[in-house]
Parts: C-alpha cells; sequence; structure tokens
RNA sequence: GCGCCUGUAGCUCAGUUGGUUAGAGCACCCGCCUGAUAAGCGGGAGGUCUCUGGUUCAAGUCCAGAUAGGCGCACCA
C-alpha cells in the first residue's frame, strides 16, 4: 500500500501575517519555474488571446493598476485551467510625449528650442534610457501579485521590430488612401509645440475650469451713418485672438437690432449726459447685452454681410498662407454669413481669427480671407500689439508673451480705447495638455491624419460584434464615439516617437510611404551602419524621386504613441518582416479578451478598434471581426469615502502596504469581490481586513481541521476503503452536493466574466457551508477513535470540498490556493497547471439540498425560541413540536438524518408532536401563490386572492390531499390547485412560540430529574474544558480529574453521567472527592445552587 | 446641453424572466460555544428600496419625469 500523504500543516503565521506565505509559494514559483511549465503543459492547447495594454515604465504603478492586472490575471488563469493555451507576452509603451516631458524635466530643460539645443540624438537617448526608470517596479509588483505575464519577451514600442511593423502599417494604410497631410486647426500644446489627437482630448484631466475673461468688444463701422459712433458688438472670452481677427461672422436668418444706448457716465452724473452710441447686436440677445436701450431698427443678418469695420488692433501682425486656398485681402474686416453661428450667448456677432477656430478657418475657406497668426506654434506673440500701463499687475502684450498671459494687456489696451464695451471674469472649462498640463489653444498647423472617417460604418458594425463587460460601455460610450468619429491626426511635431515613413519631393511634392527598414534600404541605396529608425538618423536619409528624380525628403514629424499601441496586435510579431510573425498573427488575432480602465475607451480601446478595422481589410486571413471579442473595463478606484485618489490630497493608496499587511490575495479577492469591476470602487483598508480575516481565515481554519485529524489518522485520500459517494451519511452526500454545485456555478459565471459573483459564491460556500454547517456538524467524527469506513467518508468529503475550493479559487486567489492545493494534493505539482473540475451532476441531491435547509430553518427558530424562553443549549429539554403547512418539509423533518440534526443541534430529545394541524394550537391560513395564478387569472386576481384566504378548513385540506378546487366568481369557475394555494401556519397557542409562517414551534418546558442531572453534566463538561483550555493541554491530552461537588444531588447527576463526563474532557480517571478536599481550586456555579470544584491533571 | 452608469439598513454591497413577509457582511446590542481556540456561532435591533407619476391583478425590478453623485461627449466664438 503506497504511503499515505503527509499533510503539511499551513504556515504557522498564514493568517497573521499572510505576507510572508505568500513570499514563500513566489519562492517555490521561482525556483519551479511554474508559469513556464504550466504554459508549456497547455502548449496544445486552444488559444485563448489576450492583448497586454502597455503600461508606460516612467511612472510607479498604483492599487488601480493592482485591480486591473487582477482582472486580467483571474480571467487568463482561468482559462488556462479551462485547458487553453493562454500567452500572456508582457509590453511596454515607450514612446511619446510623456516620456520627452519626463526628460525635460530630468534635464531641466523645457520647450523645443532646448531641446534642440541640447542636440535630438542625445535627447533621444535619454528618453530611451527613462522608459526604463520604473521597469523594475513594475515587473515586482507585478510579480508580488501574482500577475503572470511573460517579462522574458516583451514587446518594446521602440525595437526595431515593432517600429517595422509600425511603418508596415502605416506604409498600407496611406497606399490604401487613407492617409493624407492637412491644415487644420487642431487643439495644439504651445509648450510641446505639437497638436494633438482627439482622443488625448479626452484623457482624464484635460478639461479644467479655470476663469476666462468675457469681453464684449466694439467693432466700429467703417462707413458712420450718423453723429453718434456706430459699432457692431462681438463677444469673446479669447481677446489673444483679437489681433489676429480679420472678418465678422452673422447669422444670416437672425434679426439683428440697431440700438441706442447710453454712454457710461461717472458716478453721480445723470444718464445720457456723456451722450450715446449706437450698437448692432442680434435682437434676442439686446436686452441681456445691453440693458436699457432704445431700439432705431433691425435688420437680418444676410443684410448686414459686407459691412466694412475698423480693425481693432492697428498693428502689423504676421499672415500666413492657408495653402487650401489664395487669399483675397480686400475682403479682410468685413461682415460674413455663418449658420453655426448662435444666440446663446454673446451677441450674435462672432468674431473670426481663421487660425484660432475650426469654425472661423472654414469660414475663411469659403471667403478667401487671409490668415493672420499673432500667436505662433509656441502659443507666443509674435510681434509687440500691446503695452501695460504704468503700474499694471501684469505685463504687455509684446512679442514672446504666451497667449493666456496677453489677455488682460489687450483688454486694457482696448478698454483705453474706447471699444472694450463691457470686461468680466467667467470660469469656463478649458482643455490643458493631457501630460504638461499648459491650457491648449486651437492653430491652424499642418499635420497628417488617417482617414478614419472612411472606416467608420466599419468599425461600428465591427463593434456591434465585440463583446462590451458592461454591455453600455460599448453600445453607447463607444459607439457613440465612433459615431463622431472625426480624422485622426496621427503626426506629432516632436522627437522620440515612431517616425512617420512618409517621404516628400522637395521639387514636385511628390509624396511615398515606406514600409519598413527593409524596403527604406531598397530605395536609398543603403541604409548607415546600425541604422537606428529614430530621429534625428532616420532623416539623413533621402530617396530619389520616382517621379522627377528630386530629392525626397521624410516628413518631419513622429507617430502619436497611441498609434504605436494601437498597432500592438502586429507589431507584437514583428509582422509581417520577422520570420513567422504571419503564422503567430493569425493564431493571436483576434483578441479573445482584453481588459483595462474607462479612461481607455478613446484611447486603447479605439486605436486597436481602429486600426484594426483596416488591418482586417488588408489581410481577410484575419477574418472580418473586430480585433477584440470581449472587453472587460474597469472602473475608478477611489479612496475610502468615494474620493479620487491624487497626490494633492495624499489619499493614494500605496500597494505595498496593503499588500504586506493582508497579503495580495486579500487585495485581489476584496477588489474582484466587492463589487461590479466597472462601478467605481472604494479601497476601504478595514473591510480588506475583514475579508482576510472572514474569507481566508475561515478557510485557513478549515484546512487546518482537516489537516490536524487527517494527519493523526494518516488518512489517505487515495485508500480503497473510503466509501463510494452514494454509501455515505446524508451529511456527506450533502456537502458533495453542496460542492458540485458549486463546481458548476463558478464554471459558468467566471467563464461569463461574472468574476465577482464566483467569489461570492466561493466564499458563501466556504464560510456557511463547509465551515460553520459541515465542519461544525461532524467534528466529532473526525476525533473518534475507530478509523473506519463513517470516518474515512467524513475525510474523504471534507478533503474533496477543500480541493474543489482550491481549484475554484486559484484563479483569484492564485497564492492560498496553491498553499492548499500543494498540501491536499502533494506530488501533483501546482494548483495553476489543473484543469477546472468538472461537476458530477449524479452527485447533486436536490432533496438533501432542500433537507438541510429546512433543518438550518428549524434550528435556527429552534434557536431564537430557546432564548426567548431563556433555556440555554448546554440544558436537554424533553421535546420539540412543529407545525407546519408544507407536508414536505415536514416529511424531511421526520428522517432520521434531519432529526437527528435537529434534535442533537438544539439539544432535544425527541419530537413532541411534528404534524400539520391539530386544530388547536395553531390555524391554517390560505394565501394565493401570485405566481402561478397571476398569468391565468389576471384581472381577476385581487377576488381570487380573496376568495382563496376566505377558504374554510375543508377546502384546505382538499388542497393539502393534493386535489383541486373549484372557485365561483361572478359566473366563472376558476380551478385551484394545489400548487396555487399556499398554506401558512399561525399560532393560537397562549404560551411562546417561533412562528415564520412556514413553521410554529415550540417547546416542552417541563424538566424531570435526569433532564436536570443531564443539564449539570453538561454545564460541568463546560467548566472543566475551560480548565483544560486554561491549563495549557494540548487537545489530545488525557487528564485524570478530580471532582467535589458542592452537594449530594450534584454527585449524583455528575455520577449518572460519568462515561459522558469522561469522554468529553478525555478523563482517564474520574475520582469524586469531599467538597473541602480541593480547597485551592474556584468553585463554579452551575446555576439552581449547584457548586462544583475540581482539579486535572496531564494522564 | 446630450449620453451612459449609480442611488436598497449607520457603512460596503446582493436582489434572476415583475409575484408571498426585500437579503448578506461589517459595525451595534444581547447571548452562546470552547477538541478549528489570539478562533467560531446564534439572536436582536436597524429599510417610506432617492422622489413623483404611469403601466400592471401585482413594481426594488418595467416606462416617463424629477433629484443627487459618478463617468463620458459636446460647446466654450
Amino acid at each position: 500500500m503506497a504511503q499515505a500523504p503527509r499533510f503539511e500543516p499551513l504556515p504557522a503565521d498564514f493568517s497573521s501575517a499572510p505576507a510572508a506565505a505568500e513570499e514563500s509559494v513566489l519562492a517555490l514559483w521561482r525556483s519551479e519555474d511554474t508559469f513556464a511549465h504550466v504554459q508549456r503543459a497547455r502548449a496544445g492547447g486552444e488559444a485563448f488571446v489576450f492583448w497586454e495594454g502597455p503600461p508606460t515604465a516612467n511612472g510607479k504603478p498604483g492599487i488601480h493598476h493592482v485591480l486591473a492586472r487582477t482582472l486580467k490575471d483571474t480571467v487568463c488563469r482561468w482559462q488556462s485551467m479551462l485547458g487553453k493555451r493562454v500567452e500572456r507576452k508582457a509590453g511596454w509603451d515607450t514612446h511619446g510625449l510623456p516620456v520627452e516631458l519626463e526628460v525635460e524635466k530630468q534635464l531641466k530643460i523645457s520647450g523645443k528650442p532646448q531641446i534642440e539645443a541640447f542636440g535630438v540624438a542625445q535627447f533621444n537617448a535619454k528618453c530611451r534610457e527613462s522608459v526604463w526608470t520604473y521597469k523594475d517596479e513594475w515587473e515586482r509588483l507585478s510579480e508580488r501579485i501574482g500577475y503572470w505575464l511573460d517579462y522574458a519577451n516583451p514587446y518594446v514600442t521602440y525595437d526595431a521590430t515593432y517600429v517595422d511593423s509600425v511603418w508596415y502599417v502605416l506604409a498600407r494604410m496611406h497606399k490604401a488612401g487613407l492617409v493624407y497631410r492637412g491644415k487644420k486647426v487642431l487643439p495644439f500644446c504651445g509648450r510641446c509645440g505639437t497638436g494633438l489627437s482627439s482622443h488625448e482630448l479626452g484623457q482624464p484631466g484635460v478639461y479644467k475650469d479655470i476663469p476666462d475673461p468675457s469681453v464684449y468688444v466694439r467693432f466700429v463701422l467703417a462707413q458712420q451713418p450718423s453723429a453718434e459712433r456706430e459699432s457692431l458688438l462681438a463677444w469673446t472670452t479669447t481677446p489673444w485672438t483679437l489681433p489676429s481677427n480679420v472678418a465678422l461672422a452673422v447669422h444670416p436668418e437672425r434679426e439683428y437690432v440697431r440700438a441706442r444706448v447710453a454712454l457710461p457716465v461717472p458716478k453721480g452724473a445723470a444718464k445720457g449726459s456723456a451722450g450715446h452710441e449706437i450698437l448692432w447686436v442680434v435682437a434676442e440677445r439686446a436686452k441681456v447685452v445691453l440693458g436699457e436701450h432704445e431700439e432705431l431698427g433691425r435688420k437680418f443678418g444676410r443684410e448686414l454681410v459686407g459691412t466694412a469695420y475698423v480693425p481693432v488692433f492697428d498693428v502689423a501682425v504676421p499672415e500666413v498662407e492657408p495653402g487650401a486656398w489664395k487669399p483675397d485681402p480686400a475682403g479682410s474686416f468685413k461682415v460674413y454669413s455663418a449658420e453655426y453661428v448662435t444666440v446663446d450667448d454673446g451677441t450674435g456677432i462672432v468674431h473670426q481669427a481663421p487660425s484660432y477656430g475650426a469654425d472661423d478657418w472654414e469660414v475663411a475657406r469659403r471667403n478667401r480671407l487671409v490668415v493672420r497668426q499673432a500667436v505662433g506654434a509656441e502659443g507666443r506673440l509674435l510681434c509687440d500689439i500691446a503695452g501695460a500701463p504704468e503700474g499694471a499687475k501684469f505685463g504687455p502684450a509684446v512679442r514672446g508673451t504666451f497667449f493666456k498671459e496677453a489677455d488682460k494687456a489687450l483688454a486694457k489696451d482696448l478698454k483705453n480705447r474706447g471699444l472694450m464695451f463691457k470686461d468680466s471674469e467667467e470660469t469656463h472649462s478649458y482643455p490643458h495638455c493631457w501630460r504638461c498640463s499648459t491650457p491648449l489653444f486651437y492653430y491652424a498647423a499642418p499635420a497628417w491624419f488617417v482617414r478614419t472617417t472612411a472606416l467608420k460604418e466599419r468599425m461600428l458594425e465591427q463593434n456591434r460584434r465585440i463583446r462590451w463587460v458592461p454591455g453600455e460601455v460599448g453600445s453607447a460610450r463607444f459607439g457613440e464615439w465612433l459615431e463622431n468619429n472625426v480624422d485622426w491626426n496621427i503626426s506629432r511635431d516632436r522627437y522620440w516617437g515612431t517616425p512617420l515613413p512618409f517621404w516628400t519631393c522637395g521639387t514636385c511634392e511628390h509624396e511615398r510611404s515606406v514600409e519598413g527598414a527593409g524596403e527604406l534600404a531598397r530605395l536609398a541605396g543603403k541604409l548607415p551602419e546600425n541604422f537606428d529608425f529614430h530621429k534625428p538618423s532616420v532623416d539623413t536619409i533621402t530617396l530619389p524621386c520616382e517621379k522627377c528624380g528630386g530629392t525626397m525628403r521624410r516628413t518631419n514629424a513622429v507617430l502619436d504613441c497611441w498609434f504605436d499601441s494601437g498597432a500592438m496586435p502586429y507589431a507584437q510579431h514583428g509582422f509581417p518582416h520577422v520570420k513567422g510573425s504571419a503564422e503567430k498573427l493569425r493564431d493571436q488575432f483576434p483578441a479573445s479578451y482584453i481588459c483595462e480602465g474607462l479612461d481607455q475607451t478613446r484611447g486603447w480601446f479605439y486605436t486597436l478598434h481602429a486600426i484594426g478595422a483596416f488591418m482586417t481589410l488588408e489581410h481577410p486571413e484575419l477574418g472580418d471581426g473586430p480585433a477584440y471579442s470581449t472587453c472587460l473595463v474597469n472602473g475608478l478606484v477611489l479612496d475610502k469615502d468615494g474620493v479620487k485618489m491624487s497626490k494633492r490630497l495624499g489619499n493614494i493608496v500605496n500597494p505595498w502596504e496593503a499588500i504586506a499587511k493582508h497579503g495580495v490575495d486579500a487585495v485581489r479577492w476584496y477588489l474582484v469581490g466587492s463589487a461590479a469591476p466597472w462601478l467605481p470602487k472604494r479601497f476601504d483598508p478595514a473591510a480588506l481586513a475583514e475579508v482576510q480575516r472572514g474569507f481566508f481565515g475561515t478557510l485557513a481554519n478549515s484546512y487546518r481541521f482537516f489537516q490536524e485529524y487527517a494527519r493523526i489518522d494518516r488518512f489517505d485520500p487515495a485508500d480503497a476503503r473510503i466509501p463510494q459517494v452514494a454509501a455515505r451519511p446524508e451529511i456527506d452526500r450533502w456537502l458533495v452536493s453542496r460542492t458540485q454545485s458549486l463546481v458548476a456555478d463558478v464554471r459558468r459565471r467566471f467563464s461569463d466574466y461574472d468574476l465577482a459573483g464566483g467569489a461570492r459564491s466561493i466564499e458563501t460556500f466556504v464560510v456557511d457551508e463547509l465551515s460553520n454547517w459541515y465542519i461544525r456538524r461532524n467534528r466529532r467524527r473526525f476525533w473518534k477513535g475507530d478509523s473506519g469506513a463513517d470516518k474515512l467518508a467524513a475525510f474523504a468529503t471534507l478533503h474533496g470540498a477543500l480541493r474543489a475550493v482550491s481549484l475554484l479559487m486559484a484563479p483569484l486567489a492564485p497564492f492560498t490556493a496553491e498553499l492548499l492545493w500543494r498540501r491536499l494534493e502533494p506530488g501533483r505539482g501546482s494548483v495553476h497547471a489543473q484543469l477546472a473540475p468538472v461537476a458530477d451532476e449524479r452527485l447533486v441531491a436536490p432533496e438533501l439540498e432542500r433537507g438541510v435547509e429546512v433543518v438550518q430553518r428549524v434550528v435556527t427558530m429552534g434557536r431564537a425560541l430557546r432564548e426567548k424562553v431563556g433555556h440555554k443549549v448546554r440544558q436537554p429539554l424533553r421535546a420539540l413540536h412543529v407545525r407546519s403547512s408544507d407536508t414536505a418539509a415536514l416529511e424531511l423533518l421526520r428522517s432520521r438524518f434531519a432529526s437527528e440534526l435537529v434534535l442533537d443541534e438544539l439539544n432535544i430529545k425527541g419530537w413532541g408532536s411534528l404534524g400539520a394541524d391539530d386544530g388547536k394550537l395553531c390555524r391554517l391560513t390560505a394565501k394565493a401563490n401570485f405566481r402561478t395564478l397571476g398569468k391565468r387569472v389576471g384581472g381577476r386576481m385581487k377576488a381570487v386572492a380573496a376568495r382563496i384566504e376566505a377558504l374554510d378548513p375543508a377546502q384546505l385540506a382538499l388542497l393539502r390531499a393534493g386535489q383541486a378546487i373549484t372557485l365561483e366568481l361572478e359566473g366563472e369557475r376558476i380551478e385551484v390547485t394545489p400548487e396555487d394555494v399556499l398554506i401558512a401556519v399561525e399560532s393560537t397557542a397562549s404560551f411562546e412560540v417561533e412562528t415564520d409562517g412556514r413553521f410554529v414551534l415550540w417547546l416542552d418546558l417541563e424538566l424531570d430529574d435526569a433532564l436536570v442531572a443531564e443539564g449539570l453534566a453538561r454545564e460541568a463538561v463546560n467548566r472543566i474544558n475551560g480548565l483544560r483550555k486554561d491549563s495549557g493541554l494540548a487537545v489530545e491530552d488525557r487528564i485524570a480529574l478530580e471532582l467535589a461537588p458542592g452537594d449530594d444531588t450534584l454527585r449524583a447527576a455528575l455520577a449518572a453521567h460519568e462515561p459522558f463526563l469522561a469522554a468529553e474532557t478525555l478523563a482517564t480517571r474520574v475520582r469524586f472527592v469531599a467538597a473541602d478536599a480541593l480547597p485551592a481550586s474556584e468553585a463554579w456555579d452551575l446555576g439552581r445552587g449547584h457548586t462544583l470544584r475540581a482539579r486535572l491533571e496531564r494522564a
């Protein structure tokens, strides 16, 4: 016979210091290389494709990363346990502004001129280093939280093979006609000197409320029709755009009023004493903007078109070539019509600065207006406009002033010159650069675009095939985003990024794309030694123009780094340039599952989707579906008061601290199990402690219990003498049945991405059913001396349940599961290499599960009743009486199994009466079963319900006997079956009962001498065992006991129950001595006036 | 302004296709147990299911509106 396994105890400090135990698991995984082993074991499995959204390693990971990574890890582990091959390639996002910004900070430089001065090559070298600042921290945390990822072979977005691949994607898009170069008004960051894409504008924290000026400016008519000065009144919140003004716009179909308004007067002077002026505003706004005024006339907007006015600033502002049209200087400083003008605020007259607004740009294009730029790409004035008055706290609006800072000086200047009608401040939400926080401005700059609008329908259609969890993120949020899709600005006038693979000819403007380093080498003749894709070396490569023979130079820009990460499905394999990458891509596309934060809707979720929509067209072998088929979205992690974590508030939870204190399994379990993943989550350390204690503590105790006795008895799960499940006692079959139900439930939920639901199911099972019911009920079976079939059955049942739990919890709590599994199944390797259990339907016993439910219900009521009547459970009582209308439940209670459970739990000698109704102590009441009847009788439900409540006992008896009865209602006959009537019992007794409508319970409270004696014996056992514990005895220590009862009744009672007493206290010898023989010991009060002294020693 | 989500006990959350008396954990109060023991268990108290209206025989659940919070979109001339 094989050696029985030694069930090792859990680490002694598992409950008090779980982190140490987890570290030991990590050490084991490291030494065994468990991850690699599991991956090898699944090498032949069907692929479950997971893509890791690449983090940037130049920032520290936080607690929200623990949530996201746990969700990723749990699903991957689960799928792996389903036998799937789950490749888990790590990835790093290494390009882009955030990196450059970090390096600028490091070098204590700021802005493009300083970078250029520092040297682009050196700057990019610094960037390449900087991206790894926190790589170790990321890897350490990922390892510590059990996030299994292949960090040995990550994809890195700056790697040559990666860039080579991204070039391929871009070049294919270019060849498909989807890439174009345009001049567009874009949100622009002056500090970074580059435009932002619309999804960068969607990053959290971009829109911030800041005070903006709100100014009403007079545009004085060039032709003054009367002696009183006449102006068009325009409103703006961006005075800095006024020097670049070239036109005004009005709505053609709106009415504008010519209003006579009193000029402002000094305090105390009569209104109008300073004279009047005439102002034009849209009719709807006249009252609000002008206040008291005299209406002199009205004109439609279209009638105002062509009206000329005097420029507000008489300075030479640089003009720029719009490119798309030839400007006509004669058109400047006139009124034009534009449909977009609204009357919700302002004056209905909109000042036009084409370079700084998309709508303005469009008006300028249609009317061939001149484009003036007083503010350049750095966000600073390109010429002197206005000085600051003496003593002003603000500076002048001179060349070099940052646009936001020019506002005050300009406003002051307008005021001094009498052109300011009204001047105030309003708080607006204003966009800021998502990384450097500089206020953005809209600016017309040349940029490269991907015509994603051409893919809109395809993206919408493919989106409908993605399973979003939760669904509304896809249907509403993402869908809406796609509906409003605009072309993707992929160019950034920066340094550290994938260079755009587009070359243009200086002579004939011919433009071409390059698919990768190979093609570049072919076109250029050869590439320099150690060719690097990055700036500046790539810019040294020129190509001969295939059209005119001129010289083609690469466009200066680099790629939006979001494109990098969106291209990871292809570039992580180096597709198509790396050998074998085509096969690899086909195997690993589309993703079965991705999971990131809600903020990625416009980030990675979009870029993957958009590029996927194109690549699946280019490469039909990739299928016609979306790039990913399931997307699990997780919400924000807030602090315990529901406040967003921020450095400023100091409420950031350090993941390391939480992990050190409670162990990462508790953190994982809490984060995933406490609520749906997409809901904002509060991180409450107190709740975390509760998870650790309540669930993990109980589970550990359950294992400890098993382990202790299994070891003593050398239990072997492979023992041939273990009875088949069918031959085990009911309570065992019950737990086996519940175990199977749990397996089925968790399988369904985990496979359905309902991780929280699965966690809850496991937790309920462990705490309520396994620990609090099964183990508590069956403790004695494990203690008893013999090693017979019953004991083996108990061991096997408990072992099976713990085994199932360790397997089911493995994806979510990988450490604890491993600790348990390795002890329960020594020599079988890692729990993570196992296949998930499959429920055995044949072992599910619904009648037993129902029976235990009934038992638990009656026991709970019985305990409440005992409490009510003041008899503690130690005092045995003669009988328990039960009344119920539920005949099936009564039948269950009568079974030996249930009877034993109930009577033992409640310490009662036997059933008193167990019946439906004796007509005296309780009464039956009937209620309609709305669920079954409702559908059938519909509108007559109320009447039927009333009739059922009024049924007489004879009819109830019929129903209880299983017969249907017929009700007459307004001439109609309604058949009522037993199922349609819910019969409840109600007590009519004058003494204490416990009832819940289903059962009525009462106790036989009469105590005879025998019951009292037994109660006393139990009291004695209780005290003696307390003493045992206080004396520091081990559980299996035998004792010699000396008892000194205070009176003869007690002496007789204890003597009568001596075998019981001895057995319960493990006394090998019990000796009764005189009361004064044990003077040193404490006298216990056993109640009813009895006292007892005792002494014990180890036998 | 528009869209989505959330609002259930003091706190954190469950609540299946509408159906009898809305549940759990924590905290609180009162007990119990003591061979899992620096654990464990039971009982009690605690709810106008945010509000209003509607559909329905029946609404925490469906519909409409309001309200509060969150997230997103748009506008911000």
